[in-house]
RNA sequence: GCUCAGAUGGUGGAACUGGUAGACACGCAGGACUUAAAAUCCUGUUCCCGUUAAAGGAGUGCGGGUUCGAUUCCCGCUCUGAGUACCA
């Protein structure tokens, strides 16, 4: 029979589900291996094409590692809890937990078609219970623990009691508030309870605070700094303003020199280590404090200095005014009463301007003067204090010091307000800007006049720490996560609150399950949702009514998957000591700053608690590219009162026709061939379209987009599967392109590779399809077709190159069908090779060979041995000058020199010679000869 | 603006440490089989010039450089994509 794909495929799918064939075992003497895949959330709308490239691409690789020896872990599972179920829910008052329930089984049903090899025995889901459970587990982990800076690591909070409790607040080395109170260890047991808390809190990893958050509206709850966008939510694009709020948050800064170092450790693309390096955002520098003028008289005063942060400490001398950010704490005391006006006027205008606004308009200088001044403290110089909307109140203290003659927004402010602007290294040109450089020697700067910068650097440290008004510090650009949202479908926090504190649940109690509600919408106080709740309540206080971020569940999951089904730990022991780590991680980089980020800080956090033994979860990461969609167009005839016809145009004729470009489904174009009748039959009011063709066709416009229903351009997988079968969808995927491409689908090449599968399936038949193999000993040139193959497979799975392996199995495919092979002994290894690529094809054909049903999965990768791939005999290509001009033919048992004699004696070498004498004759071992003439 | 990635035929792309650029596939053209279509198979297909064939020339975004030899390395530029955005 030819090749039946539908069979083959639905045949081995069941076969492999019904033998757990590819079921990992969690002790085994085999090496172990974990390849994971990003888990996806379940959307509604299934799977199109662009989502399973990088599962392929993993599975290629798990399917291969086991045919290496490996035990290999290749779990699957979802993130399933999130917004787009719960907005759902809004509307149509479907519990979340039910469209999620649908949504996973299409998706499964559609995994399944594709015949991936997970372990699906390890299945975990992020809104389960027995999942959830563990997520809570971990907050309540992180509640419990503060970062000990000292022993550079988490520490349970009640060795932090123990401190307090025998010295007091002294000798702690914490990352922490930033306003803790310093007392002894009889004031800390004089403290009440509830003071006690209200200390620790501002020293858990977890912790609640009034932070500014952004606050969506149009969503009704905050969002973290990676989920907006230039102001507008990454979900949904609705606007994004700032608010103040008590939030759950995590002390990720705590880790972020560990983040930081980590990425040297890894093998990671290096513009994700990148993205995530200038995420964190260290920036090494001092802060130093400017204390009040004896000129300026306030009253009121909270502090008699301003701390700034800078990086250039060695321009000091060159300061000629101080800028706060318009919302730090001290503007309103600072102002004196003549300026209040301008002050005033200055901070409402700063107020008025969007988000947006203040991005875009980056150019216009604007500031307002507090009447304030403070000292220099190096050289006491009075130094007017400014303020003014490029300073950020959330980044070093929210202050600057400005040196006009080194930073160029502080020349433009100088330049705009008239304020001294000093040069201070000889060599600086500020003609008509900034001059930032650390060349040349200092001037016009006190006691570091003629040193270098490092120089002047330490010796600025070394003065203000002595003066005890400034010391070296490292600022970080990472803010702390915010872990609450105002939302229904998320994990509960485990906490209830007394006396405006709050406390832990009890861990028996976990999972503290999901209450049912009426409605997901906000109550009409404005609680989250959560409020309506009845009966939500410990027996000591009320609930949180916040839940978990969307990823507080993905930032552990694979763990889980070492031992989906413990309920007593997260992941034992011994299962956590077996897998260890991730060994291949495959997915987008879109989740640089998010998930790979909030999963490393939770990985090296259990690493402290000495829950896991690893640093950093995934040790090689591969991103996939994005797949595009590709559009197609068709171009509707306008007539000349400007209204459209029924008349359309093809592409190559529109430029003579007034036309406007309508979206088409890309099902019914071919190769840009538009199928008329398809057209008409497509929506109704096309029924009785007319055309303008050229050369009787009508070609479609292209254009790349993203893929979506509303653009006719969404491929899905299930078509093509029932059209070509898994197999060559599968390896049509990787044939597309590199794996880390991003690129728009195409499916006009897929042919190709359903042909290849074609021939594949009759290498091992006759002409009438009856399955026809032999046992006669290979020939060399099949042995050389087979062991080509061999390594060039290995090669590229070990270098994710798994387009190029494709198309080398088309040519040892049709370089055995030449030879008309049909040797079991090339036949047998050569279905191993494909194995990994096309799963199905290979079983039906591996069993029919006469090995048992299944064994493939985990036979041998075959030998390479190469030296089948030597020949007695081949052609030297001989060029001159470094252009080709002949090949030589030479024997492989020739010594070198003999090699140079015999190619200068060649006749054609000779001609293109012309009785002149080569300079240089190079003879390179890749068998490449160049002659210098 | 800054950081990173990329640019190769009509198209997707190959060329692993500098060594015959365009593998493989799509598309296109021609042919075989067929009453016809589908399927299959064969031949050709970077461009220019020429053409029965041969021979010749140019060529990996642009301009330079290093080298016997550059798609590959170096310098400068253009364009495209991604990330980031007053970070002191």
């Amino acid at each position: 029979m030819d090749y039946q794909f539908k069979d083959i495929e639905q045949k081995w799918q069941q076969f492999w589900a019904d033998n757990k064939t590819f079921k990992a075992e969690n002790t085994t003497s085999k090496p172990k291996y974990y390849v994971l895949d990003m888990f996806p959330y379940p959307s509604g709308a299934g799977l199109h094409v662009g989502h399973p490239l990088g599962y392929i691409a993993s599975d290629i690789f798990a399917r291969y590692k086991r045919l290496k020896g490996f035990n290999v872990l290749h779990p699957m599972g979802y993130d399933s809890f999130g917004l787009p179920a719960e907005q759902y829910a809004i509307q149509t008052g479907q519990h979340p937990s039910v469209t999620t329930e649908a949504n996973i089984a299409t998706y499964r049903r559609q995994l399944d078609q594709i015949g991936f090899s997970f372990d699906w025995d390890r299945e975990v889901r992020t809104s389960s219970p027995d999942y959830y459970k563990w997520t809570q587990w971990i907050f309540m982990q992180l509640f419990n623990s503060w970062y000990n800076k000292d022993a550079d690591k988490a520490e349970n909070i009640a060795k932090l009691v123990e401190h307090f409790e025998n010295k007091g607040s002294a000798g702690i080395n914490a990352v922490s508030d930033e306003e803790v109170l310093s007392f002894s260890a009889g004031e800390w047991k004089a403290f009440n309870l509830q003071e006690q808390q209200a200390e620790l809190l501002k020293y858990r990893l977890t912790y609640l605070r009034e932070s500014t958050v952004n606050w969506c509206a149009a969503l009704g709850t905050v969002l973290a700094n990676d989920e907006v966008k230039d102001g507008f939510s990454e979900r949904g694009g609705y606007p994004v303003e700032q608010k103040k709020m008590m939030q759950w948050s995590m002390r990720i800064t705590a880790y972020a020199q560990r983040l930081l170092e980590g990425l040297d450790t890894i093998d990671w693309p290096e513009p994700l280590k990148e993205m995530q390096r200038n995420w964190i955002g260290k920036s090494v520098g001092a802060s130093v404090r400017f204390p009040l003028d004896k000129t300026t008289h306030l009253s009121q005063l909270t502090t008699n200095y301003i701390e700034v942060f800078t990086t250039r400490v060695d321009t000091i001398f060159g300061v000629s005014f101080l800028v706060i950010a318009p919302e730090h704490e001290l503007v309103a005391e600072w102002t004196t009463p003549e300026q209040k006006a301008d002050i005033d006027a200055y901070i409402t205008q700063t107020k008025k301007k969007s988000e947006l606004d203040r991005m875009a308009d980056t150019k216009t200088v604007s500031g307002a003067f507090t009447g304030s001044y403070v000292t220099n403290p190096l050289n006491g110089a009075q130094i007017p204090v400014w303020i003014a909307d490029y300073v950020l109140a959330g980044y070093g203290t929210g202050a600057v010091m400005a040196v006009p003659s080194g930073d160029q927004r502080d020349y433009l402010f100088a330049k705009h307000f008239n304020l001294p602007i000093i040069p201070i290294i000889d060599i600086q040109n500020i003609e008509v800007e900034a001059d930032p450089t650390k060349e040349g020697k200092y001037i016009n700067s006190d006691f570091i006049n003629g040193l270098s910068y490092k120089e002047a650097t330490a010796a600025v440290v070394a003065k203000l720490e002595e003066l005890n008004l400034g010391k070296a510090k490292v600022n970080f650009r990472m803010r702390d996560a915010i872990f609450g949202r105002q939302r229904y479908w998320g994990e509960p926090v485990p906490v209830y609150f007394k006396g405006g504190l709050p406390y832990l649940i009890e861990e028996e109690h976990l999972p503290l399950l999901l209450p049912e509600i009426d409605k997901y919408l906000p109550t009409e106080s404005g609680e989250p949702p959560l409020g309506r709740a009845t009966g939500w309540k410990h027996e000591h206080g009320e609930y949180e009514l916040s839940t978990m971020p969307g990823w507080a569940g993905s930032s552990w999951y694979w763990y889980r998957y070492m031992d989906a089904h413990n309920d007593k730990e997260f992941a034992s022991r011994e299962a956590i000591e077996y897998w260890k780590d991730v060994d291949l991680y495959i997915g987008g980089s879109e989740h640089a700053t998010g998930h790979l980020l909030y999963s490393r800080f939770w990985n090296k956090f259990l690493k402290d608690i000495g829950k896991v033994v690893e640093e950093e979860p995934f040790k090689k990461l591969i991103n996939q590219g994005m797949i595009q969609g590709r559009s197609n167009f068709v171009y509707r005839l306008i007539d000349d009162e400007g209204k459209g016809t029924n008349t359309f145009v093809s592409h190559g004729l529109i430029k003579d026709h007034k036309t406007s470009p309508l979206h088409v489904d890309v099902n019914i174009v071919e190769n840009e061939i538009l199928n008329l009748n398809k057209f008409k039959a497509w929506r109704e009011d096309f029924a009785d379209a007319e055309f303008i063709l050229e050369n009787g066709k009508y070609i479609c416009g292209v254009e790349v987009e993203k893929m979506s229903k509303s653009k006719f351009n969404v491929v899905n997988p299930d078509d093509l599967i029932s059209r070509y079968g898994a197999d060559t969808l599968r390896m049509y995927e990787m044939f597309l392109g590199p794996l880390e491409q991003s690129k728009p689908w195409n499916t006009n090449g897929i042919e190709g590779v359903f042909k290849f599968l074609r021939k594949f399936w009759k290498l091992f038949h006759d002409a009438d399809f009856n399955f026809n193999v032999s046992n006669e000993a290979p020939t060399k040139a099949e042995l050389k077709s087979l062991h080509k193959i061999i390594q060039k497979v290995e090669q590229d799975i070990e270098r994710f190159s798994f387009n190029t392996s494709v198309s080398s199995f088309m040519i040892a495919v049709n370089e055995l069908t030449d030879l008309k092979c049909n040797k079991r002994a090339i036949l047998q290894d050569l279905v191993i090779t494909l194995a990994p690529y096309a799963p199905h094809i290979s079983e039906e054909l591996w069993t029919l060979l006469g090995n048992p049903a299944g064994s493939i999965s985990t036979a041998a990768y075959p030998k390479f041995n190469p030296a089948y791939l030597v020949e007695d005999e081949f052609s030297y290509p001989v060029s001159f000058n470094g252009k080709m001009k002949t090949n030589v033919s030479l024997s492989l048992t020739m010594e070198a020199a003999d090699i140079e004699a015999a190619i200068l004696a060649n006749a054609d070498v000779q001609k293109y010679l012309d009785g002149k004498t080569p300079k240089k004759v190079i003879v390179v071992k890749g068998r490449i000869v160049n002659i210098v003439i």
